[in-house]
DNA sequence: TCCAACTAAATTGCGCACAATTCTTTGGTG
DNA sequence: CACCAAAGAATTGTGCGCAATTTAGTTGGA
């Protein structure tokens, strides 16, 4: 095998592959966690904002999630169809989709409350790190977002 | 529009959805710097590991991006469309597939140079906040993988 | 009133990402 | 040698995620 002239391992240095690495990392560990209530992570995702108070469009969900129409609409298609939300044209707006939960979709509520403490201690460390790894992150991913 | 009982924000709270999120936020930062290369994200990590020395196995190169071969296959025979690759199966153990820079492949490394530093500076933060956010988020996703 | 900008969602096309399966090769065992 | 379990990659099918385009609805101004 061919050996370059640079050293050591440059690609596990990286934030950017920290975080690339680390979502999968969570996509996997929730997946078990979801598949019994029949969820991907995203879908969960949506549930947790519609949990909050439903009726939301579409671009509103997307602006929380950061995601587009061209990810949300399959995607929520796809709850329809399992039941979970019924999604129906604003009659003041008729542009705009509003999306709300049917009863089944309320009922998961309870069914995925203990996710969120589950994942938390399989990841370890202390509140205030995971608090503190958050705020990173998130101040990171708005000056990524405004520099472009 | 239904208020639910649960009063704030409780998505952004979660280190979860901040992983996710800035997951999506690099992809996005780096899209434009990476379009000019032909390359996707994905592409410019295997060409990272490549750089360091090539002639891996498709299963060597899974294992450091944690990816598998259902994701690897067929991403390896784009860049090998692309003239960036060359993959051949090895003399000494027909199963195995070995992973070669084309002289266009190494070329790009040069030209990919400048991507860390122009990245880590849209980032913001300190070097050193930079190191820890990816040893905590290294530290996590390795607990979670070792708790599935 | 009419029409041109604007907004929101849906659609199309492409590239990850992964589970599950298949195919080939390898290596050990009787 | 024949057999068989294990390893490695490829394939199949599903679901994100986003750019680019399309379609439908709204709004403001000539």
């Amino acid at each position: 095998m061919h050996r370059a002239s640079t050293p050591g391992p440059q690609l596990e240095d990286q934030l950017c592959f920290a975080v690339y690495a680390a979502g999968h990392a969570f996509n996997a560990a929730y997946k078990p966690l979801l598949e019994p209530l029949g969820l991907t992570y995203p879908q969960y995702l949506v549930l947790m904002i519609l949990w909050e108070g439903d009726g939301l469009a579409v671009g509103r969900l997307g602006n929380r999630l950061h995601l587009d129409s061209g990810t949300l609409t399959p995607l929520l298609k796809r709850m329809e169809r399992a039941g979970l939300v019924t999604r129906e044209r604003d009659a003041d707006d008729e542009r705009q989709v509003l999306i709300r939960l049917t009863a089944q979709g309320q009922k998961l509520r309870s069914r995925a409350a203990g996710l969120r403490a589950a994942l938390a201690c399989r990841a370890g460390e202390t509140e205030p790190a995971l608090a503190g790894l958050r705020d990173g992150l998130e101040r990171i991913a708005t000056r990524l977002r405004a520099g472009s």
